[in-house]
DNA sequence: CACTCCCGCCAATTA
DNA sequence: TAATTGGCGGGAGTG
């Protein structure tokens, strides 16, 4: 009956009482303990306006079961009219009057009607997303689940998945603590982080595991530490406060919302489809994915989707694949955060304290990268989590085994499971499409996803998340056996000690400052300390005596790999290369912002730091980092490509040493090279955003350039100096690049300063055709090579440069451009798919669809091949050479 | 038939 | 011990 009166429900009952109401209504009931707020006594208070409220009455009075059994009976949906009535949200009652109008219908309300997102909706509805710092509002869930008309199993699926987002807080029994989204964008922030670091590792050690499974035992460590790191999920609730609320043991299902969300906050393409976060998900590492055990968490996941679908932060959407349309999730919310995160640094400070097995690696990586704030920043994630963890087993007392179980599960096992998981995954989508998954992306190109995360916020912030989880993977990823040593010694390395890692291969330089940056595609750019690059092929002979370890797969590792590497290279030997490339890092962050011609002076004066803008310094030096990894990443995936790589950059600066004079204008001709793989490892470039003003080209300026190739610059544009790639913008887009800060001694001739200027200039993107990407490098521009000249590096001379490696010659196609002075890294764009440039047809190689995903320019090239490029090449680099191969002819 | 996901049993945890 | 939480999976509704 009351149902009924819903609709008509009049005003009439104020009686009602119900405590619920009040709840319900924006209020809360500020006042009520936190404790355990009886359901049953609310009820004798009357509402005066809730028409509900008499069904409330009724529902309170009653006893639990009498609850259960109204509502059942009320099942006719009489909740949502009564809320409707009752509160005044539109939302609910869509429904609501259509089932007015069809009483039957209300009666048997369909099972849309009692979706839970639906219900998810009419719960929001009642709590306004911003409610006064100054009241509390409290949530009985008696109250909700009977006003609401449902069982209040459902209502706890809806708040757990809230508690996950800190939208509400258990505050005792019975009783949540509604905070509306005004912590939603932290949250959001810190969970992208963890994501980040979390999948950014994981995606690592996919890659590892892809690649090498030898290296396995390695990844597993280091995936394990990452799956401590998992914990850093829970770590909001911390700082949520609602310690109380903490107690509760990690339930699966808010863990899971929260691995859930990070996938689409990690993933570039922001879609997640339910399958691969299923796998993702899935506990436990373990690779027995039952099969009913999939089909549980899917289950789970559409729960979870429900609810964040009706938050607005997830849409539903079809993916399609290769097999077939998939059901997916695209995030429609909020995708950069504000800082604040800063609290949670804060507590992270400790990181460096934190022993970390796990942590030590993400910190070692980010340490790498300076980015101690990063570090912190995970750190006080993972900090948090333990803290958490322990609290909750304390208060538990005795324990409870399922928050061990859960914690550890989720923390270690899950992460190395999904670790697992994703590296199939991601396996898969390579082979499936590359455009499509997010997840897949992400997975493959762990780094890159977070990089894509990243470019936004430009804060330092920004920086410190990705860096480490890029670095990482991307080492992994470039070179199976590589990335192994590389992850290694990245872990081993300290994270607080930075530039030890790099030191490890040469010198420590500068450790602080990262070589390399990975930027989103959006977002921009990178750099790398790619002049030591020469240091690198120096540091390569090291680790060829130490062959096997780290050293050795820094040597092998590709500059991408190789932040580290890259820091080791240019610390090493060109040392002073170091300094300079953390500076363009810094400008290539700006440079974002800004027009080409900021980051090209910088790098030609050589020592990037002094461009730098303002700013940034710190960030960019992460973002360095992270580009790196990307790079890594990137490589790694291609591995299977591999190859391709290392000849190109030489070819490629060379070109782009050539096409620098015309580049300007239309380059896009002679250079374009429509496979943009890029894989400017040592040779480092820095990307200029095309937004900037470049009409749709993006630059890469090599911050290697050779003296030489600098010199040849100058002979039209003096500014020209600087070597540099230019892409289209859209090829770029997707893909990371990197780009060396520091140009070694590059330009004598011209100042520095002045170089900016004529760089800026000498780029006028005004004839450069949009479409075709155009490479610059100051030693030689690579031609596109729109031809077929597939295997050939044709253009290039001979420069002892192509030495190297095969670079992609293999079926990529990708252009590869070596920056002569760069140690060797070819740079290979990857391939862009875009249409328009096409001679190269990417897509005929597969591997360059992994270089898509990962669009780490980096990735392209065999890790192996890059190191012997690498160490070739740089050398060779120091004399000018560029090279361009259609790898999509000839592989190798 | 495949996709969704509601429903509610029942175990774990808490009070 | 009773109540609260929440994992889990059967199987129904939808398209």
């Amino acid at each position: 009956e009351n149902i009924f009166d819903r609709s008509r429900m009049a005003p009439k009952t104020p009686i009602k009482n119900e405590p619920i109401d009040l709840s319900k209504q924006k209020g809360c009931t500020p006042e009520r303990n936190p404790i355990t707020p009886v359901k049953i006594i609310d009820r004798p208070q009357p509402d005066p306006w809730t028409p509900t409220a008499n069904l409330k009455m009724l529902v309170s009075a009653a006893s639990p079961d009498m609850r259960d059994r109204e509502k059942k009976k009320e099942l006719f949906r009489p909740i949502e009219n009564s809320e409707q009535s009752d509160t005044p949200d539109p939302l609910q009652y869509d429904i609501v009057d259509d089932s007015t109008v069809d009483e039957f219908e209300k009666q048997r309300p369909s099972r849309k009607q009692k979706s839970l997102g639906l219900l998810c909706q009419k719960f929001l509805a009642r709590y306004p997303n911003y409610p006064l710092s100054t009241e509390k509002t409290t949530i009985s869930l008696d109250e909700v689940a009977s006003i609401l008309g449902v069982e209040r199993r459902r209502i706890y699926d809806i708040v757990n998945v809230l508690e996950s987002l800190h939208l509400v807080s258990r505050v005792a029994k019975n009783q949540y603590c509604w905070h509306g989204r005004h912590n939603l964008s932290q949250t959001l922030k810190m969970l992208q982080e963890a994501g980040e670091l979390q999948y950014g590792e994981l995606m690592t050690s996919q890659h590892k595991e892809q690649d090498l499974e030898y290296k396995s035992g390695e990844q597993k460590k280091e995936t394990t530490p990452d799956s401590q790191d998992r914990p850093l999920l829970e770590f909001s609730e911390p700082d949520c406060t609602s310690a109380s609320a903490n107690s509760r043991k990690d339930k699966s299902l808010r863990i899971m919302s929260q691995k859930f969300v990070m996938l689409f906050l990690v993933s570039k393409t922001k879609i997640v489809t339910l399958d691969i976060a299923a796998k993702i998900l899935i506990e436990e590492t373990q690779d027995t994915v039952d099969h009913s055990k999939f089909k549980t968490k899917v289950r789970r996941l559409y729960d979870i989707a429900n609810v964040l679908t009706s938050l607005g932060l997830i849409k539903k959407v079809h993916v399609t694949e290769e097999r077939g349309r998939k059901p997916a999730f695209k995030w429609i919310g909020p995708l950069e955060f504000p800082g604040k995160t800063d609290e949670l640094r804060g507590h992270s400070q400790t990181s460096d304290p934190l022993p970390g097995t796990q942590r030590g690696a993400c910190a070692q990586y980010q340490t790498s990268v300076t980015g101690k704030q990063r570090f912190t920043r995970h750190t006080s994630f993972n900090s948090a989590q333990p803290c958490e963890a322990a609290r909750r087993k304390v208060s538990s007392e005795p324990n409870s085994p399922r928050q061990e179980r859960q914690a550890c599960i989720v923390n270690s096992d899950e992460n190395c499971s999904k670790m697992i998981n994703l590296a199939a995954v991601c396996r898969q989508k390579i082979e499936e499409d590359t455009g499509e998954m997010i997840l897949n992306s992400a997975k493959n190109s762990n780094i890159t996803l977070p990089f894509s995360l990243l470019p936004v916020p430009g804060d330092s912030d920004f920086c410190v998340n990705p860096l480490p989880q890029a670095v990482f993977p991307v080492v992994q990823a470039d070179v199976p056996s590589f990335s192994l040593p590389i992850s290694i010694t990245s872990q081993a390395s300290h994270p607080s000690t930075p530039a030890a890692s790099k030191t490890e291969n040469g010198k420590p330089t500068l450790v602080p400052n990262q070589p390399f940056l990975c930027f989103p595609s959006s977002s921009l750019f990178m750099l790398c300390g790619g002049l030591q690059e020469n240091n690198l092929s120096e540091t390569l002979p090291t680790a060829g005596d130490v062959g096997n370890r780290s050293a050795e797969a820094q040597a092998a590792v590709p500059p991408a790999f190789c932040q580290k590497r890259s820091f080791h290279k240019c610390s090493s030997p060109s040392a002073p290369v170091d300094d300079e490339e953390p500076a363009a890092k810094k400008q290539t962050l700006e440079q974002s912002d800004l027009p080409l011609s900021l980051v090209v002076p910088k790098k030609p004066s050589e020592s990037p730091k002094a461009e730098p803008s303002p700013g940034s310094g710190c960030s960019s030096a992460v973002h360095l980092e992270t580009n790196h990894l990307d790079l890594a990443s990137p490589a790694a995936a291609e591995a299977a490509n591999k190859e391709s790589t290392k000849p190109l950059d030489c070819q490629e600066q060379e070109k782009q040493s050539q096409n620098k004079d015309t580049d300007e204008p239309p380059p896009g001709n002679e250079h374009i090279a429509k496979e943009n793989a890029n894989q400017p490892f040592q040779p480092q470039y820095l990307y200029v955003q095309p937004t900037a003003g470049l009409s749709s080209f993006n630059f890469l300026f090599s911050a290697n350039q050779a003296p030489g190739a600098i010199n040849l610059a100058t002979n039209q544009l003096p500014s020209l100096s600087v070597p540099c790639v230019m892409v289209p913008s859209a090829a770029l887009a997707s893909f990371p690049f990197v780009c060396s800060p520091s140009f070694t001694s590059p330009l004598s001739p011209v100042p520095d300063g002045s170089f900016s200027a004529a760089v800026s200039t000498n780029f006028s993107m005004s004839s450069l055709a949009s479409a075709t990407p155009v490479f610059i490098s100051t030693t030689a521009v690579v031609t596109p090579k729109v031809s077929p000249a597939p295997s050939v590096d044709p253009q290039q001379p001979a420069h002892p440069t192509l030495h190297l490696s095969p670079v992609l010659t293999r079926s990529c196609s990708a252009v590869k451009l070596d920056s002569p002075v760069c140690v060797g890294h070819p740079v290979t764009l990857l391939k862009l798919q875009q249409p328009s440039s096409a001679p190269l047809t990417p897509k005929s190689i597969r591997p360059a669809h992994h270089e898509a995903f990962f669009k780490t320019p980096g990735s392209l090239g065999d890790p192996v091949a890059w190191k012997k490029n690498e160490g070739n090449q740089t050398r060779n680099a120091s004399s000018v050479q560029r090279r361009l191969e259609i790898s999509s002819t000839s592989p190798d």
